[in-house]
RNA sequence: GGAAGGGUGGCCGAGUGGUCGAUGGCGACAGUCUUGAAAACUGUUAACCCCUUACGGGGUUCGAGGGUUCGAAUCCCUCCCCUUCCGCCA
């Protein structure tokens, strides 16, 4: 949870940032639930500590002393449990409102209400040109019998695609690249859960307000129906169980920064996205992912410079596939309610003549830590929450586009970048 | 899926209704001794919440949730997880 110190301290601060991160939340409301939070727990405690300083001395009483001492107790115990479930009702709703509150973007953010907002910091290289008429991925693909939508449309339903042959070759070879940089790197890699039980996606941030993207595992409609309700989730990005990995756990410092690699399916409903980017692979229900997840200790000037890292592991990738791309940083009503610092790689899409957001890096500060229960010792001894920071370094197919279209020759022969072709059997070119 | 046994503090492990937040051991930290270290000895050693400038005080927590009781780690119910054996299966 957000240090309810840094709200009671500076309510108008935070009711500022959930106006421009667009949180419907009432900062002065849920202080005054706050306030009478701490009331009720301190009528609570009063009762208890009665209780239990006389259930020390009932074993010593007699006679009608006693009978006396464990009849005032009945009479307490009553005012004491409507005591603990006032107490537990305001629990539930002081809890709902304190899961909505923001971190604090950094002064550097944009502020802006949507991604129209965000603000374009950098370009490398140029938007590839065509001496020719180019086709666009579908196109391609299909023309070599690297993907099949029609047939994974009939069986799952819109926004789903088999790869196939070459392309499932290329998608894997673009991973297996990604991933074999990153290890070189000195990166861990985790192949981790893909399904998490609700706590982890409360905790990594993405409940509340994310769970109309997020699949749920079984889906039991009545009482009597033979579908079991396993009550997990379908991860949407590796960054839930890799955060999760190390929740309710005191890291040594000497451990710090941790560096793991995610490599897993992602998957997302997609909801509110009808007719949006309908065509091709750009916007699907499920997808692969190399994410970079860090743990790190609780310094903004060193968290900075992982985030500049793990950016530049995705710009390598980039750069070795010689694709054009631009860094943007993302806007304070794009950016969601943990994180602090934010921005967004965009990869040119000929086909669609602007660039795509294919890379993501955020910064979240103690935000995930804090909810996680993610520590560290500081240097005096001190328990500190530690900071996260997560970016794609590659997701696939939706990096297919870009590679495919930048690499087609005239007659659709799709030639195999240099750094992929160890991966695809030693061939250059797919004709 | 069936059968049995378990889930206690950083770890091991004792504890079956009342001065138990919990014996003991290990580990860690501090001190004594030592040129230094080790050994030995002595002491300290949980998290979270509330009140407090602070000192300090109080509360909660023995897998989770409910119940019985004046009082629950201990009794009852439900659920989760782990181990072993059997069955099934990639």
């Amino acid at each position: 949870m957000i240090d309810l110190d840094l709200v009671r301290q500076d309510p108008a601060l935070f009711q500022k940032v959930c106006g421009q991160k667009n949180i419907t939340i009432d900062i002065k409301k849920f202080l005054k639930v706050d306030e009478e939070r701490k009331e009720i727990i301190k009528e609570v405690q009063e009762m208890q500590t009665k209780r239990n300083a006389v259930s020390k001395e009932v074993p010593t009483m007699k006679g009608a002393e006693k009978a006396k001492a464990i009849e005032d107790m009945k009479v307490l115990g009553e005012s004491l449990k409507k005591g603990e479930e006032k107490l537990s009702a305001i629990e539930i709703e002081w809890n709902e409102m304190q899961l909505l509150l923001p971190s604090i973007p950094l002064p550097s953010v944009p502020v802006g209400k949507d991604d129209k907002g965000n603000v374009e910091c950098r370009r490398e290289g140029e938007p590839t040109t065509f001496a020719f008429e180019p086709k666009d991925h579908m196109t391609l693909l299909k023309m070599h019998g690297m993907v099949d939508t029609e047939r994974a449309v009939k069986i799952a339903g819109a926004r789903s695609y088999f790869l196939t042959g070459k392309g499932a070759e290329l998608h894997l070879a673009i991973l297996r690249y990604t991933m074999d940089s990153l290890i070189k790197k000195g990166w861990n890699l985790f192949l981790p859960p893909l399904m998490a039980s609700r706590p982890y996606f409360t905790g990594t941030g993405f409940f509340p307000g994310s769970e109309e993207q997020i699949y749920a595992v079984g889906n039991k409609t009545s009482a009597d129906s033979p579908v079991q309700d396993d009550e997990l989730n379908l991860i949407g990005t590796s960054e839930v169980s890799v955060m999760s990995f190390h929740a309710d756990e005191t890291l040594a410092l000497s451990d710090l920064p941790r560096k793991y690699a995610g490599y897993s399916t992602c998957f997302r409903r997609e909801a509110g996205t009808y007719g949006k980017d309908t065509h091709g692979l750009y916007r699907i229900h499920q997808f692969e992912k190399v994410e970079q997840v860090v743990l790190c200790e609780a310094d903004q000037n060193k968290a900075l410079a992982l985030f500049e890292e793990i950016r530049q592991n995705a710009e390598d990738v980039l750069k070795a596939l010689n694709l054009p791309y631009r860094i943007l940083d993302v806007c304070t009503g794009d950016m969601g309610r943990g994180k602090i610092f934010m921005q967004d790689i965009e990869t040119w899409m000929p086909s669609r003549n602007s660039y795509g957001e294919t890379h993501s890096c955020s910064y979240l500060g103690d935000f995930q830590c804090r909810r996680l229960s993610i520590k560290y010792k500081d240097s005096d001894g001190k328990k500190q929450f530690c900071h996260s920071l997560n970016n794609t370094c590659i997701a696939s197919p939706r990096i297919l586009i870009p590679i495919i279209e930048t690499y087609q020759n005239k007659d659709g022969s799709i030639r195999i970048p240099d750094v992929l072709q160890e991966y695809m059997g030693g061939n250059k070119v797919i004709a």
